[in-house]
DNA sequence: CCCTAAGGATTGTTCAACAATTCTTCAATA
DNA sequence: TATTGAAGAATTGTTGAACAATCCTTAGGG
């Protein structure tokens, strides 16, 4: 995109320049966005401790140990802790500080009458089916495959929660993205509560392939049919597994 | 609910007590919950404010002023602030400030797109359709005539919103009911900043009837397919009359 | 008319303190 | 022994003042 454009008409001289000065500086907000805040970095540690479970559902986060471990301020923290309150991540019990949610399945089964609800109906209505999300959907499949294949249970994980986001994101819409992304991450304290297993996600690599395949011949709704089908299978299976563990 | 039960074994005797009291506990928490912090009560004044549209789109809050008016400090105001922008109500430009969200159509057309998602789907496929919420349906129904009948215009919004909300509690997921909750707030914002005609929402009346008739006789995809269209001439008319209004 | 620099205003952040509340300890008591 | 109660410690909720960083305004200088 043409940064520089100086055979602008002389006459009146300043339009292209405005054009280019908006663009650079809405750059740079952006930029700016990504550094963002202390508040903002400290979420995003505590978030990222907790996602990645080395923060267990129900640990306590001392308010003064925690701000000091991140060099920032009590404030400060505490204004990163209403985030991921508000993400429900994190649980404030008044006047006895902030918790690790512990999430019980009752939360189980809400976050799959959501999936079962959006993920489904993205499939079969989302306004947003252009060639490149689809095959952003087709792209996670194989990356499942292949952590498979070389017995990368984790990166198995990391890809289904890709095929589902992809999924998602064919309805075209911020929104439901940002929503599913805070799904994920409840999905995400549900496994470590009960102790996933290794190799949990390995049986669904070929449900998600089906799916994919079904999109890319155009059969939407047989797609959000059989996906359907394995959400409800999926939360079964977790929901048993999570009263055993947890 | 008997919350006295003197008939226990003696046996063991303590298994009874354990749960009334932890019952009197949870019911004591959400006591406080509710009065909570002196930031939440911050937090809902403003937002208050905000969608009964006494601060509109764009207006600036600064920090040391609005924390004075609202007598707290500028630290809790600021925590106050933090829920307010994850509720996308604010927006936080860095080292400007927060302000008033100001949608743009493409705000509007991004909550469509997940109302359309959304609604028909808890209509069609969901799985907490109790007697108590489809009578709930048909209350905000007669709720919106009656105030349609009296000319209370302002009364027939809320019907409205209330219409809405109600047909998403039949998916039965409190999830789902929060994001609701928050994207009726920015439609209130839209409304707000397009000047909303005072009978902006009568003509919607009859189709919300339509649809909970459908709905009560058990039509669950008629009802589904009626919204759908309906939710869609919606967007349609709003986008519209925001172009020239805003 | 455009550019620049000084000055003022606001935000981002820290620190120290204090009241309110919860948790802990530990002795006294039935 | 198990329960009660109260003193004391620890943590949260909240405040006020301060300071650097950044943004906005405005007045000159080219």
């Amino acid at each position: 995109m043409g940064t520089t454009d100086p055979a602008s008409p002389m006459g009146r001289g300043h339009t292209d320049l405005d054009v280019v000065l908006d663009e650079v500086l809405a750059a740079r907000r952006a930029e700016r966005t990504v550094m963002s805040t202390s508040a903002d970095r400290a979420a995003r540690v505590v978030r990222e401790q907790v996602v990645e479970g080395h923060l267990r559902s129900g640990t306590r986060l001392p308010e003064e140990r925690l701000a000091a471990a991140l060099g920032v301020s009590r404030n400060t923290l505490r204004e990163a802790l209403s985030q991921l309150v508000a993400e429900r991540i994190l649980v404030r019990e008044p006047h006895r500080g902030v918790v690790v949610a512990t999430p019980e399945v009752a939360d189980v089964e809400d976050v799959y009458r959501v999936r079962r609800l959006v993920e489904p109906a993205a499939l079969a209505h989302g306004t947003g089916h252009t060639p490149a999300r689809v095959a952003a959907v087709a792209a996670a499949v194989t990356e499942g495959r292949e952590a498979g294949a070389r017995g990368d249970w984790d990166a198995v994980a990391s890809a289904n929660q890709h095929f589902h986001r992809a999924v998602v994101a064919l309805a075209g819409s911020p929104r439901l993205d940002a929503q599913m992304h805070l799904l994920l991450a409840e999905m995400r304290l549900f496994f470590h509560q009960m102790g996933e297993p290794r190799r949990f996600h390995q049986p669904y690599l070929e449900e998600n392939a089906t799916i994919a395949d079904l999109l890319g011949a155009g059969d939407r709704q047989g797609a959000a049919d059989r996906l359907d089908t394995y959400l409800t299978a999926a939360q079964t299976q977790l929901v048993a597994a999570f009263r055993d563990r947890a």
